[in-house]
DNA sequence: CATTTTACTTGAGTATACTAAACTATCGAG
DNA sequence: CTCGATAGTTTAGTATACTCAAGTAAAATG
């Protein structure tokens, strides 16, 4: 059965193509919108980042240029080390990006009524299970180089 | 609720690094990447795929040449009208690229038989929906430029 | 304190992929 | 068969984002 394969590649590749359509429109390229991923999960050191996304600070503080500029990140100092710059997420309410990831996730919701609590608990754990096989892969593919 | 939400951002995540590790492996940049998608529906003129994704002949050509290096597709002469190439993806059993994917998909499906058939409808029916969804939002961004 | 290390920025040089426009070959219409 | 249109390639110029190395400021070490 070969179904479940064509689905899945027709998933991911409605994922891809819905986020190079948002940095399109915010004018934020796709490795400076994985930098914004990293950050939904909290502010980050520009060292950090850089660790992260496997680039040279160099590289780093032109792309946190960028994304400040655009308004979506604001450089903070670190009060316990006046080094370091805490690159965070600017609020949802005035950050375009969030907003469209927003968009989105009511979109979802409102497609997710059209199931009982028991289907979506079975769906919900199905998107979990799928996390996993996709972290696991990638991770396959980034270890393998 | 907030769940869904966070959930289909979890999932796109992942999706999209597994897209990215899958180009830096294979040495294929995130545009390249989109083209073999497209191709994965058949071959395509280069004027065909210039117009899906956007870029001039000129870049189309370059994008090809690159894909050919890579031997993930070859140019063919398109029997009807000479002036025309046909660029198609290299066999299955020859490209990496869809490898990776047949690797993902195998991994796919063995996490589905943890389900029911009728568990499997409701994922099926909901992975569609999904599918709707991402596609109706990209439009929307896509137009409201 | 003086010295070394760490964090980030700056600036010069480079690689990549793009556009625009000229060029070659082929097709189709009159 | 000739002429304009079409398909793709080529070339020159450009924009972007990167690396590498030097520079600045602050923290940690001894």
């Amino acid at each position: 059965m070969d179904k479940s394969a064509a689905v899945g590649r027709e998933l991911s590749t409605a994922v891809v193509m819905f986020h190079e359509a948002v940095g399109q429109k915010l004018g934020v390229s796709a490795g400076d919108q994985r930098a914004l991923t990293l950050l939904r999960g909290g502010p980050l050191t520009a060292g950090a980042l850089a660790k992260e996304i496997g680039l040279t600070p160099g590289a780093v503080t032109g792309m946190v240029d960028r994304l400040e500029g655009a308004g979506l990140v604001r450089r903070e100092p670190d009060p316990n080390d006046r080094r370091r710059v805490l690159v965070t997420p600017t609020t949802p309410g005035h950050n375009a990006h969030s907003n469209v990831f927003t968009d989105l996730s009511a979109a979802m919701a409102a497609m997710m009524t059209r199931y009982s609590p028991a289907e979506q608990k079975i769906i919900s754990d199905f998107v979990d299970r799928t996390v996993d096989v996709l972290k696991e892969q990638t991770a396959k593919l980034t270890v393998k180089k």
